[in-house]
DNA sequence: AACTGCGACAACCGCGACTCC
DNA sequence: GGGAGTCGCGGTTGTCGCAGT
């Protein structure tokens, strides 16, 4: 059986959205919130599909977001974070303030591309273009969560080479948690730098914290519903508001996550790397995996 | 002036992940 | 536990404007 569509495909308008559905999708949002997107057309008197609204919103609309020139320190801060975390282009948009991963997918794909090749590196592997083409097996940059024996390890998987674990400093196990996170050091084979020092200026300081205890006895433990973080920003109290993007019932009743690593989740740190939504499946159960 | 090529970016699409019932 | 509904991400496409011929 196949999925059946957002949205009735027949009465939707497909294409450059007017002034006056800007106006009413804002007013809309304005007034009630973000959340619900498939029914959020219809209320709003939109003739528009949900995960159009939700991309309008998102991408063009929302008031937060930085207008304009891309700055050289964001350019530089973009390359360094692809070059560790690939094409995750929301995660990167949750450092950038103001940006969308639209906004910097389509800034990549037309201008740092360009400027990487210029430069004579591959934007791919973040290698030189000779070195790329040496190696074949290269991979590009990414994180690679690595789960064997009820441990879980997470390496950075550099481009430039493959990482070379050396010490295995500590390891965490959590209450009613089979699995243990390692804390671990990395040499690279090759270049025996460490990722803070080949980039001075990015502040990869992880910060690990242990689940949230309290709130899964507060929302009952073992009930799948309950054991789901609430956004950060409604964790803080500031539910429902602009702050608040989760915007949805569950984060009022349960203190449910959106699940969502986009906008106010990631911009804080919060479920940064989207980890925290695998929570539920406890592949890796802290409540928050923070960078400073 | 008309045509073509290209860059920029908004918008769409498909699919996986997540949540609800 | 599992099916259905919903959301969000990343890749791709469409459209517009501008420069060059």
């Amino acid at each position: 059986m196949g999925r059946s569509p957002c949205c009735e495909k027949a009465h939707t308008n497909k294409g450059a959205w007017t002034k006056e559905e800007d106006e009413r999708l804002i007013a809309y949002i304005k007034a009630h919130g973000e959340g619900c997107w498939r029914s959020l057309p219809k209320a709003a008197g939109l003739l528009r599909c949900g995960k159009s609204c939700r991309l309008r919103w998102i991408n063009y609309l929302r008031p937060d977001l930085k207008r304009g020139n891309f700055t050289e320190e964001e350019d530089e801060l973009i390359i360094k974070l692809h070059s560790l975390l690939g094409n995750k282009w929301s995660l990167i948009a949750g450092r950038l303030p103001g940006r969308t991963d639209n906004e910097i997918k389509n800034y990549w794909n037309t201008h740092i591309r360009r400027k990487l090749i210029n430069r004579g590196i591959d934007p791919t592997t973040h290698r030189t273009i000779q070195e790329s083409s040496a190696s074949q097996d290269s991979k590009p940059t990414q994180l690679e969560p690595i789960m064997s024996n009820n441990t879980i390890n997470i390496s950075f998987t550099s481009s430039s080479s493959t990482p070379k674990l050396e010490t295995f400093q500590d390891s965490i196990s959590f209450p009613g948690k089979s699995e243990k996170i390692s804390m671990l050091t990395f040499k690279e084979e090759k270049d025996e730098r460490t990722v803070e020092e080949k980039f001075p200026d990015l502040n990869l300081d992880l910060r690990i914290s242990l689940p949230d205890v309290v709130d899964r006895r507060q929302g009952l433990v073992g009930d799948r519903k309950s054991t789901t973080p609430r956004c950060f920003k409604c964790s803080l109290g500031m539910r429902n508001g602009m702050e608040c993007r989760c915007g949805r019932m569950r984060c009022d009743v349960v203190g449910g996550s959106t699940g969502s690593s986009k906008g106010s989740d990631t911009s804080n740190g919060y479920d940064f790397l989207g980890l925290a939504k695998k929570e539920t499946t406890s592949l890796l159960g802290f409540r928050s995996l923070e960078m400073k």
